[in-house]
DNA sequence: TTAAATAATGAATGCGTATGCAAACATGCT
DNA sequence: AGCATGTTTGCATACGCATTCATTATTTAA
C-alpha cells in the first residue's frame, strides 16, 4: 500500500455513470451481455474520468497476464537477432500480447531467468537462441506455461521449436562448393554446444563425407572478431580452404574482411566464403555474401501461431518444425555453370527464382 | 476466471506450514518482521508445494509493479539501438525491475503504445529513439509516471532527458576536416524531424560557417541504402564535396560503400567521411570509420539511475542531460599533422589518449 | 523479579477487476 | 392478459498478496 497517486478505477466511474462496478467492467470487456445505452454511458464517464481499465487487476482475476515472456541473447553479437526481436514483438503487440524482456548473453544461466517471468504469470515463453534446461522444462509443464524456441532444438522438452533445416542448409553450401570445383574445405563453427553450429556443421561434412572430402574445423565463437581470427588460422594451414563455410552471416563477414584485410585474399577468385542467415548486410555491395537465408518471417509466424494456439488450449501439444532454408547466390562464392548471381534456391519445392537480391 | 491450473498461493503454504498467510507473506518480504525460525518453516513449506509469490498479486497490493516500459525504434536499420535496448534492460534487470518492450518503427505514434503500456501500471517509461506528445507527457504526469528520453531531448515536456552533446559533436567533425584541409563539405541527414540529426547538423553547419563555409545537405533517411544513394547524389554535384559528415554511423558506412564501389572513389584519399555513434562496426577492418562516439554506457547508467530516483520520489524533478561524445580517429578522414590514427579525442576535458581503437 | 520495551504473530481488510447467480426487465406469442 | 424466451442488471464473491492493528511472546532494563 505504499504511495502512489491512485488513478480512477471502476467503482467511482460506476458511480458517476449511475450504474454498477459490474456494469463498467462489462462495458470494457468485448462481448460481455451489456446494453448499448449503457456503455454510452459509462464510457462517457469513464473519459471524464481519465479511467483506464487495470491490467493488473484484470490479469489477477482472469489469471492470463496477457503476457508474452520473450528471452533473447546474441542481440549486440548478430544481427539476425535484432531482426528477430522485431519481427516477434510486432507480431504479439498485434495479437495483442505484451512482451516482457529479457536480454541475456549466452552463457547465462536461464534458470535464474525463467522464474521471473513465471512469477509475473507470463501466458507464455518464447526463448531465441536459448536453450532450455530440463528442470525449467518441468517447471513450465507444471505450472501449465507454454514455451517455444525459436531456432533451437531440445530434443526431449516439452517445448515447441521452429528451426531452419540446418543441416539441408548445410549440405546446400556443400554442395555448391562442390559444384563450383573446390577441394579444400572448412567450415568456421559457433561453439559446440548450440544445435544450430552444431546441425549445420553436420550437414555440410556429411555431404563432403559422401563425395569423399572432409572439412577443417575452426572456432569463429559466433562474432565477427571470432570469425576474423578463425580464417586468420586456416590460411596457415599446409593446405589452406579455397572453400569456407560459416555457421552464420557475421562470422562470415569476418571471415571475408580477414581474407581481404589480413591475408591478401580475393574473394571469390582465391577463397570462396558461403554463410548462413542472409542478414540485410550480406546485401551490401562491401560483401555480396552468398548465404543461405533463413525464412525469418514464416518461422516466425509460426512460432508465434503456435505458441498462441496453446496458450488458448487449441493445441495440446507442443510441435517440432523445420523449415527450408534457401540458397541466395550472390558473389562470396564461386559460381558453377549455369548459375549466376542474383539467383535464389529453394530446395524445398525444387524452384529456384531470380529474386534480384 | 478463466480456465488455467492455478499454483500454489500463500494461503496453501500457510495451512501447511502451519502459520498465518501474513507469515508467508512476510516470509518472502525482506525486511519483515518474521521470526526466523518461522520463516524457514514457510520457506520449507513453499519449496515443497512449489509455491512462488504471485508478481501480478503483488503488484496489485503495493500499486507497484516494478515494470519498466521501454519504447525503442530503429531496432533493425541501426546496429546503435540494439547495443542500447541491451544495455538498458540487462541495467533494469540487475536493478530489479522487469522489462516491458515496445519496438515501434519511427513514424509509429506512440499515443496508441503509451496507454498499453500504462494500463499495465508500469512504474517509469523510458523512450529511445522516439519522441512524446505534449498530450501524453501530461497523462504521464497526471497518473505520476516518470518518462525518461534517450537520445531525444523535447523542449517542454515533463520528462528527462539523456542526450550526447550533438551539437559539440558536429563542430568536433566540422574542425577536423578543416585542419586537415578540406575546402568542399556535406552533411548526410538522418531525418528533418529528429533532434539528433538537426542538432548534428547544426553544429557543423556553425562551425564551418565561422571559418565561412557552407555544407550541402543531403538527405539518407537514416539508413545505409539511403545513406548510400545520397552519397551518389552528392558525387554528381558539379563541386563534389570531398568532406562527408554522416548523422550517424550506419549511414557513413552507407556512405563509404557508395563512395568505393560505386563511384569509384578512394576514402580517404579523395573524400574523407566521420560518421557518430562509434558501433562496433566502425572498427571494422573494412570500414575503419572515424567517428562522434556516444558513450553508451555511461549514458544510460544516468538515464537509468535518474529513472528509478524519480519512481522511488528520491528526485522530484525531471532532469536535462547532456553527456560530451568523444572524437574516435580512424582512417575514413584524412588527419591533420600530429595526429595519428588510434586516437581518441574528448572534449570536455579537453584530453586526448590512445586507447588503440 | 517485575515493569517496560520490543519482536512476532494472526485476523481482518483492501488493492481493482471479472463473473456466477438470481432478480428485473423487455419482447413475442397465444 | 398470461406465459415463455431472451436480455440486462446488480449483488456478492473470488483472485493472491500486503499491511494495519490489536494481541501475545520475548527480550531488556531496573
Amino acid at each position: 500500500m505504499a504511495g502512489r497517486k491512485a488513478n480512477a478505477n471502476s467503482t467511482q466511474v460506476a458511480k458517476l455513470a449511475g450504474v454498477s462496478q459490474s456494469a463498467v467492467s462489462r462495458a470494457f470487456t468485448p462481448g460481455a451481455s451489456i446494453a448499448e445505452s449503457t456503455r454510452r454511458k459509462v464510457l462517457q464517464a469513464a473519459r471524464k474520468l481519465g479511467y483506464q481499465p487495470n491490467a493488473i487487476a484484470r490479469s489477477l482475476s482472469t489469471k492470463r497476464s496477457k503476457m508474452i515472456g520473450i528471452v533473447i541473447a546474441n542481440v549486440t553479437t548478430n544481427p539476425f537477432y535484432p531482426e528477430v526481436l522485431d519481427a516477434l514483438s510486432r507480431q504479439f503487440q498485434q495479437r495483442g500480447q505484451r512482451v516482457m524482456l529479457f536480454v541475456v548473453t549466452r552463457d547465462q544461466n536461464l534458470d535464474d531467468i525463467l522464474p521471473q517471468l513465471l512469477e509475473y504469470r507470463v501466458d507464455g515463453i518464447l526463448l531465441t537462441a536459448a536453450t532450455l534446461s530440463s528442470a525449467m522444462a518441468h517447471e513450465c509443464a507444471r505450472l501449465d506455461v507454454p514455451v517455444t524456441l525459436f531456432n533451437r532444438s531440445v530434443p526431449d522438452a516439452h517445448a515447441s521449436s521452429f528451426c531452419c533445416d540446418n543441416i539441408e542448409g548445410g549440405r546446400m553450401a556443400a554442395r555448391l562448393f562442390m559444384k563450383s570445383g573446390h577441394h579444400q574445405f572448412a567450415f568456421v563453427a559457433g561453439s559446440h554446444d548450440t544445435s544450430t553450429s552444431l546441425e549445420r556443421e553436420r550437414g555440410f561434412r556429411e555431404e563432403l563425407n559422401q563425395h569423399g572430402f572432409e572439412p577443417f574445423i575452426e572456432m569463429g565463437k559466433f562474432s565477427y572478431q571470432g570469425a576474423f581470427e578463425a580464417a586468420r588460422r586456416l590460411m596457415q594451414l599446409p593446405k589452406s580452404p579455397d572453400a569456407v563455410f560459416c555457421a552464420n552471416d557475421i562470422m562470415a563477414i569476418g571471415v571475408l574482411d580477414a581474407l581481404r584485410h589480413a591475408e591478401q585474399k580475393k574473394v571469390p577468385e582465391d577463397v570462396s566464403v558461403i554463410g548462413f542467415d542472409d542478414i540485410p548486410m550480406a546485401a551490401w555491395p562491401s560483401y555480396n555474401l552468398t548465404t543461405i537465408r533463413q525464412p525469418i518471417e514464416r518461422m516466425i509466424d509460426s512460432a508465434v501461431n503456435d505458441l498462441l494456439d496453446r496458450i488458448n488450449q487449441e493445441t495440446m501439444y507442443p510441435k517440432q518444425e523445420l523449415v527450408s532454408g534457401d540458397l541466395v547466390v550472390r558473389s562470396s562464392a564461386k559460381l558453377p555453370s549455369g548459375l549466376s548471381s542474383g539467383w535464389v534456391i529453394s530446395t524445398s519445392e525444387n524452384r529456384s527464382e531470380n529474386r534480384n537480391v
